[in-house]
DNA sequence: TTCTTGACTTAGACATTGTCCAATGTAGGA
DNA sequence: TCCTACATTGGACAATGTCTAAGTCAAGAA
């Protein structure tokens, strides 16, 4: 986490409690909030942070490769700071939580070359969906 | 086409001249519609339809199964006729433009039993990124 | 054919999520 | 300590989607 601060200060970032703040939110394991989550969270511990703030500081980490976007569904995206280990998601359909998972094999060798149409694919994102044991029980 | 009309009107569907036009529009191949896109064509024949109904319509049309609802980025939601036939889509990251394609083997089958969490899974979308040929030529 | 009725459509208000801008504040180097 | 370029703020605005009350109409009944 602290990795995190300085490996942005090195590259440049001014370091600004507003980012320290939402830096700190997005430590830890299976984290996926929303932007306005996010900004709540963040607020909790500075009070007088914008939304404005929230919003350029995380499309700032994405662009800085520290954390991926995700939307699941047509809502709000969602933050996922695990961005050095590739994963992919798994959705619960009724809920709408999210677990990172890991697939076998790779899935870009899955499109064969002449169904790629001639574009240069250098991505996949794979999303699974069905029901979590918690919904599953309580339905 | 006319197949859908019938088999919508088997399910006890209404059909009105507003339903007609939406499912003319998706008509085709490769069809990936926003939800304005589909409004903006259906009043070129019809030019009373309301933005609720084109909502309404398509909703309906996801929730019978006979049309896809896709998210690609975080904006409109696009809507996918082709969802007799399973295929995934590959997406230009810099225009936009998305295609149907078909992958190899089935990709649920890549998830391993523990890394399904007591999910019950039963759907999985992959999205491959890339840049089309066209961007590609003129960049 | 005409009538009837419940389903459908409409316009516009409203909700959610995200972006932009001008004014103000401040981190960090000189 | 002071400067200044970069960061933050609040609020207006934009894009997309949802909801509601009132009016309209498709299709079965007579």
């Amino acid at each position: 986490m602290s990795d995190l601060l300085e490996r942005l200060r090195g590259r440049g970032w001014r370091l600004t409690a507003q980012r320290r703040v939402v830096a700190e939110v997005l430590d830890g394991d299976h984290v996926h909030y929303t932007a306005d989550e996010v900004h709540a969270l963040a607020s909790d511990r500075l009070p007088e942070i914008s939304r404005a703030t929230v919003y350029n500081t995380l499309g700032e980490l994405v662009s800085l490769g520290e954390v991926i976007e995700v939307s699941t569904d047509g809502r709000a995206k969602r933050y996922d700071p695990n961005a050095h280990h590739d994963h992919q998601h798994l959705v619960c359909s009724q809920c709408g939580t999210i677990r990172d998972v890991h697939v076998q094999g790779d899935p870009l060798s899955a499109l064969p070359e002449p169904e790629r149409y001639g574009f240069q694919v250098s991505e996949v994102t794979v999303t699974y969906r069905g029901i979590c044991p918690h919904c599953n029980s309580t339905s």
